[in-house]
DNA sequence: TAGGCCATCTGGTCCT
DNA sequence: AGGACCAGATGGCCTA
């Protein structure tokens, strides 16, 4: 047990290596940004603002206005979006905002996932953190080079 | 300065 | 009807 317990280490250890030397540039980041400042970056559009919940307008060129972190910002959905006409759900600015405090906490619950990942998965102490890509891509490397040390002891 | 990464906003679609 | 999920767009930060 013991020698095998050895054997994992080193196989782990030249299997961390391998993967820094290989796969990984040296790069460091900071951590992540902190902006939830739902006032300045909440649009404040009366054109939202309908009784109704859905619009029957076509999607063919609808160029909606998008205030963001303080400036406005246009974008065409007509030039990538799907073929099919919908009807376009119209929220008012208040349903927005807390869509947006949804999708926030979705996404803060998905970095902790990653985060949670990132413990999991081998590294050097001194390696800069890994991306959410890398983070995936060294779980799965790693996930079979599991498999294959369990295949072949 | 370009490119990578990330946070955030947003609208569409699916599901309950 | 509304929330979850998803993908596109955009801007900021950082590094090479």
């Amino acid at each position: 047990m013991e020698v095998q317990g050895r054997f994992v280490d080193t196989a782990l250890t030249n299997f961390v290596s391998d993967m820094n030397l290989v796969e990984f540039p040296q790069r460091f980041t900071s951590g992540p940004k902190q902006q939830v400042d739902d006032t300045l970056s909440t649009p404040n559009n009366p054109k939202e603002l309908d009784d109704s919940s859905w619009s029957c307008e076509l999607e063919d060129d609808v160029r909606t206005e998008r205030l963001v972190m303080g400036s406005p910002r246009f974008y065409s959905r007509g030039t990538y979006g799907h073929t099919k006409s919908k009807r376009r759900r119209i929220i008012t600015v208040v349903q927005r905002q807390a869509a947006n405090v949804r999708e926030r906490k979705r996404m803060f619950s998905l970095n902790e996932a990653f985060d949670e990942l990132r413990r999991k998965v081998p590294t050097f102490a001194y390696e800069k953190r890994l991306s959410r890509i890398e983070t995936l891509r060294l779980a799965i490397v790693y996930i079979s080079f599991m498999t294959d040390l369990l295949e072949n002891t």
